[in-house]
Formats: structure tokens, sequence, C-alpha cells
DNA sequence: CCTCTCATGTAAGACGTTACATGATTCA
DNA sequence: TGAATCATGTAACGTCTTACATGAGAGG
């Protein structure tokens, strides 16, 4: 379960309450993660009750009482476990865009270039956000500036890819999209 | 669900049973993707009963018989709504060890550099496959071998990436890597 | 002989998302 | 005045993974 260890990992830095979380996790990840809420405060919850984090509720008048969770050393050592352990696991990516594009031959090239060309529009605006957050981000440690490397890099990749796809298409006649299925490797 | 989607899809190709459209599923997708037979079986089912693909049974002595599927004109119409639709959400990148990189910090280095030397060796592994896999994939249509070579930029390019944060670690003294939080552009 | 691939499936549990409810403050 | 941000939380639902059970054939 990495979102606990995610958790624990931010309150080495300092003390925080979960709206912060949420935001610092997206941040540190060079934006290409996701979270909610319905993972951070339950998950809260349950390693207030294990001893991993504890709770300070600093109240405020009118608006919710902050809730601040610091980390426990039995926090801190299932912390180092982690983080020495190696990752099971490899990399996986999953894009609802993506996911379409590989069956695009069985749509109209028409659709499948408007679909594309909004793409391309979001991986610019994303674009330029990162680089901006690239430039606050000088003054942090190595580990998550080249995270944000990491994701600055993806999108310009993503991008580019992205116009070149474009063009193959926008030239394509219809021969090319071959409407069976070639076996790659096996069978 | 995207699952059943990507079912629909690949049934476009040819009629297949569940162990193959797993196959093929992965392959793809420029092996960016995993799923198991917990999703698909299940899936297959629950599409017949809506009337989205039909079952044949081919008995064969012995072994357990292949269910082949294909795809009714119901199904047709689903894909091909869904595939014109435009993609809600954005990509999401999880990754096993990039979740413990960004906390790296407060490990210690000799770890911290065997462990990326670890991901160097695999990512190396990954990429000669991907390149084997690549040359079957030329007379694939478009959409299929410009997935297969965004698998393979990004393969590529989470390498080089890999292997210029190895150096910077490895350069770096302990001062470089605060244990401070800095904000970044919020509060 | 042993391991790998082919082939199907289920059950339990872990994990993640969405929608809802609540309400103050800040800024345009 | 209305929208955005700050802030906490839960319930229901959906999805995904893991582990198990079964068994034949191929190839080293």
């Amino acid at each position: 379960m990495s979102v606990r260890h995610a958790i624990l990992g931010l309150l080495h830095y300092q003390d925080m309450h979960g709206y912060r979380i949420k935001r610092h996790m997206e941040q540190h990840f060079g934006n290409m993660w996701s979270i909610n809420y319905g993972q951070i405060y339950p998950n809260l919850k349950k390693m207030e009750e294990e001893g991993l984090v504890t709770k300070k509720e600093v109240a405020r008048s009118g608006t919710p009482s902050r809730k601040l969770y610091s980390i426990t050393p039995a926090g801190k050592e299932v912390f180092s476990q982690w983080l020495v352990s190696d990752p099971q696991g490899t990399m996986l990516l999953r894009d609802p865009f993506l996911l379409r594009f590989v069956f695009f031959g069985f749509g109209s090239k028409d659709r499948t270039l408007g679909l594309v060309d909004e793409q391309i529009r979001s991986y610019e605006t994303q674009l330029e956000k990162r680089r901006e957050n690239m430039r606050r981000r000088q003054r942090q440690g190595i580990y998550v500036r080249q995270m944000g490397e990491l994701g600055l890099l993806l999108n310009e990749m993503i991008l580019e890819w992205l116009k070149r796809s474009r063009k193959e298409i926008a030239e394509s006649s219809d021969g090319d999209i071959p409407t069976e299925l070639m076996e790659l490797s096996l069978d």
C-alpha cells in the first residue's frame, strides 16, 4: 500500500494535515500523480490507530479545526524498511486517450485528428505549468528536482510524439490502417 | 470501465479467447499495460450476458475447451460510442521505484545508488525486448506501431534520466539534500 | 523429470474514485 | 454576489490484484 508510505515520507519533512498532504503529493511527483481525500483521511486515521502517526488538533474559529499529523518512531521505522526494500512491479502508464489511440483505425480520420489536436493543446498547457513549477523547484533537493525533471521530459516527449503521429495520420490513406491483427511475436 | 472497451476493440480484429486477449493487450500497448485474468474472464461473462459478445465453445481433447468470443453489432455500437467520446482524465504514471525515489534523501546514498543501478539494468533489458518487438511491428497499422514507438521512447527517456540522476547523486554531498520541505507554488 | 506455455476460472481482499455533506474565508 | 480555495470527512461503488484450483502438451 503505497499511499501510506508516501504520507509517512512527507511527514518526515514536517507535520501536516490532510489537505496539504494531497497538494504536496501531487507536486512532489512532478504532477504525475493524483490522490484523493477518500484515500488520505481514512489512511491517516488507521495509521494513528496503529501508532505510526500522532494527531494534534489545532482548533480555529469557524472553519473545521486542522488536524496536524506527526510521524512517530514506529512510523519512521516502517517507512525506512519500505524505502530500502526493493520495489516490486514495473512502471504502469494508464491514459484514457492512449487507450483509444490504438483503436483509432476503427474510427473516422477526422474525429481522430480532432482528438489528437485536443491532446496536443492540453499537453502544451501542462508544459507551461510544469516549466513554471520547475523554476520554483530549483532549490529543492536532488530527488524532488529530478522527479520534476522527469515530469517535464515526459511531457515534452509525449508532445513531440503526438505531433509526429498527427502528421503521419494526416498523410495516411485508408490502406495504411490494416483492420486485421498481425501477430506480434508469439503464436 | 476501460478493460471492457479494450476487449471489444480487440474483438474487431478477430474472434479471440481470454488467454489471447491478455497477451495481445499487453503487446498492443507497447508493453505499458498489465491486465489479469481476474479482469478478463468476468468481463467476458458479463458482456455475453449483456449481448455485446457471443461465445462459441471449441472443445478439444483433454485441455480445457477454448471459448471463442465474437463481437455483436450491439458490442460494436458501444465501442464506437466510446471511441469518439472525449477521454476523461489525464495520464497517470504509477511506479513503485519512482515513488521511493522522491524520498531517497532520507535513505543512505549507497543503497540509493544500488537501487538506481538495478533500475538501469532492468530498463536496459526491457529496451532490448522492445526493440525486438518493434521490428516485428513494422507491418502493423499506424496506431499500433506508434504506440509501440511511444513505449520505446518512454523506455529510452527513462534510461537516460536514470543515468543522469545517478551521476548527480554520486557527485552530491549530503548538504545537497535538504530534509526540509520548501513549498513549491502554493501556500 | 521438470519447467514453461497453454487454457479457464473464482473468491477475497486491497485499492481507488466519485459523490455527497458542511461551512468559513478570500478575491474579483 | 458568486466563485475559488481552504478544510474535513464518509459511503457507495468500481476496479484491480493475488492467490488458488485444475490439467494437458511441449521441449530441454
